[in-house]
DNA sequence: ACCAATTTGTAACAGCTGTTACACTTTCCC
DNA sequence: GGGAAAGTGTAACAGCTGTTACAAATTGGT
């Protein structure tokens, strides 16, 4: 497990004896779960720090209709809710499920905490986590932003376009897609549909071959 | 300066003899700034900590086609962009610019390391504030995640609404509003028509009168 | 009290998206 | 290999929002 957990954001730089020797001094616990398992609901209180070891999370927002938005993904062995432990409303802001068995490190509050002052170096990689996670949100709204469908498509694509390579290869699905967009299925399908059509770009299944990079920069 | 600072969230729980004690060990400036005054780009690189000693900023994001999304105001004694002074890409997320005269408080990234390091209460402090930021963004999205502009209104009139008191007492304008909502004043207008018309509330200049909760909760 | 600037109300129209429904294709698993 | 499940393409329609333009009301300053 310690091999994991020196890959961790939060207790990089640490060597595996160093890792051993401060969980030794903090109490923990590791928590199994299985695919489909709701680990946590939006607005319960974050009483942990939770490190994922295995498996895959993720969170979304359901609003009052039932309609929901998949914010991210976790995948080990990142935090889970780092920005949401402190803070004067420490609570989930979304909920949380497992998308595949798995399990992950379990620290209190306040034993985590000590952890913190124990070893500057965790302290500093925390702070960039709960940074790094305000970042990501904030970059979440710009692209929430935009209005039109094209124009989240274009700016997704253009996101993982590398120049010379035509193909951007996709790991989600349009139904994926369409919840991180927050948009309708059908919608997002007649939008690529519209793009085919103008010869912008070729959508198959798993890949997208970026036909007119031009167009596709002209309609952000 | 010292009696605005122990207000500050950043320096709460400090006595004023306290905060002159560590400014002292660490070097800072101060800068002045005028109404509309541009402080800062999105995407510029933040590079020290800010605190607001007077005036009143805003931040604001820019769509590529020119729309702008209200995405805060700040008051003094807050911390500007603290949750982008760290993490990989610190970095401005919003232009940021003034809305009245004011100054503030500037400590580079280094020394703001070292007032960190130099007490644990200013720590402590800091790890709540980013994370009341990142949980701030999180509700943010949450709300831009309603479709409907009738939706957006009674969102924001019922986190306003204390039962007893039918009136809300509005701070901005409906210009304002409609930016913070990321949508266009008329439509903005044109909904709160309709919900007058419904009976459901009376808008006035700088009040709202809610005469149907009910109502206004099952729009949600 | 007056004028200018700001704020708000309203209308018509075009455009985009959600909804619903169904056919079709691909993948997965027994 | 075959059937079920998941994923995708498509269509028609209703509904909501943005745009633009202008009138009316209010506010602020002189």
């Amino acid at each position: 497990m310690n091999t994991i957990l020196t890959q961790s954001p939060i207790l990089k730089g640490l060597q595996p004896t160093e890792v051993e020797n401060l969980l030794g001094k903090v109490p923990h616990q590791i928590r199994h779960f299985h695919k489909d398992d709701l680990l946590a609901v939006a607005g319960e209180e974050v009483k942990a720090a939770m490190i994922l070891l295995e498996g895959k999370l993720q969170g979304e927002m359901v609003d009052f209709s039932g309609n929901s938005l998949k914010i991210e993904e976790l995948l080990p062995p990142q935090m889970v809710a780092a920005g949401f432990l402190f803070g004067k409303n420490s609570r989930f802001p979304v909920n949380l499920s497992a998308m595949a068995d798995g399990k992950m490190l379990i620290i209190l509050k306040p034993n985590f905490t000590r952890l913190l002052s124990l070893d500057n170096r965790v302290l500093n990689n925390f702070l960039n986590i709960i940074s790094d996670k305000a970042q990501f949100l904030s970059r979440k709204i710009s692209f929430l932003n935009f209005k039109t469908i094209r124009e989240k498509i274009a700016f997704f694509l253009l996101q993982h376009y590398k120049p010379g390579f035509r193909n951007i290869s996709l790991k989600q699905n349009q139904q994926s897609l369409a919840e991180m967009f927050g948009v309708a299925r059908p919608s997002l399908a007649r939008t690529i549909s519209e793009l085919q059509r103008e010869g912008i770009l070729e959508w198959r299944r798993g890949e997208v071959e970026v036909k007119n990079a031009e167009a596709l920069k002209n309609l952000l």
